[in-house]
DNA sequence: GATAATTGGTCAACATGGCTGACATAAAAC
DNA sequence: GTTTTATGTCAGCCATGTTGACCAATTATC
């Protein structure tokens, strides 16, 4: 209870509380995305093209430049899969009506097929873990994930979320 | 209360829910790893030479094959940032006692500095988060990233948390 | 003791998805 | 009319995953 003797049980369990979650942020990571990883690969392709059609459907009409600035990649990387997304027609690309500079990006049906397909294995894996945790469990869960974030992410999160 | 009319409000902040599960998860891994990565490029190094370090700072004396089983990598891949950890001086393998076939692997005092200022930086942000979120909300936090995880990992990460 | 299996490593080639730097075009803003 | 912005593109580099083939040392098995 008293913090006397600071190198002693209380100290080891600290540490190894914090590699837990390391480890867990490691693995869990990693096995949400293997299903996704799997579908993606059928049609010949990445992680990369899974997030730009994830955004762009939550985003619909949104900018190059918003996408850049959630992704934080340069445009360089962005335009690959980008092209070949929409060369694939996955995604449309409309001039925007105020400034005609802007390519204001949406799904296709296509498009939109593969986006719910993807979050739909992601989002089983979700509600199965929130099911068998509980909801005061989901909330620790997001509230954890919260403080996870750079100041950055967190206001561009916060945003979002305001705008929704 | 009651769930009549399953496609109303009730669905749609689960489906919400969910998506924000997802896209928490990913901004939250990628800031969580960011800081690492910084200090890997220091040194010309990258993620999978922190796993490498990680692990078997975490198991002194494991095997190859061990380190193989928890990355879920091919032998090709870790060979490469295995044999370069080995060349710097992060990594010393010694010949298995019983079986001289092994090489056990162990880090070496540099090894260790850097794999314990790695630690530092991403225990620091858990430790923040979780200072901030609380000691409930750390407990559903594990609860629900445990679910997230494959049943085969599950049960790795199981089998870890007992030996120790 | 010969043969097979295990542990670990290596070479080569390929894909994905980050990066930098340089440059181009159209449209908007000043 | 010049500058800035939004977007795209070419070229090349790096890290880290993959497959496939092959090898050496050691241990296990018949």
């Amino acid at each position: 209870m008293a913090d006397i003797k600071p190198s002693g049980k209380a100290l080891f369990l600290r540490e190894e509380e914090l590699r837990r979650g390391i480890e867990l942020m490691y693995f869990a990571y990693r096995d949400f995305t293997g299903e996704a990883d799997s579908i993606l690969a059928e049609q010949d392709m990445g992680r990369a093209h899974h997030r730009a059609i994830y955004f762009v459907g939550r985003h619909p009409g949104m900018r190059v430049s918003d996408l850049l600035a959630i992704l934080n990649i340069t445009k360089q990387s962005l335009s690959r899969v980008l092209s070949t997304l929409v060369k694939d027609g996955y995604i449309v690309q409309k001039t925007g009506a105020g400034d005609r500079r802007q390519r204001l990006l949406y799904l296709t049906e296509r498009g939109n097929a593969l986006e719910a397909r993807l979050t739909a294995v992601q989002g089983q894996r979700f509600a199965a873990a929130y099911r068998n945790a509980g909801a005061k469990a989901v909330e620790g869960f997001q509230h954890v994930l919260q403080g996870l974030l750079d100041v950055e992410t967190r206001s561009q999160v916060d945003r979002q979320d305001k705008s929704e």
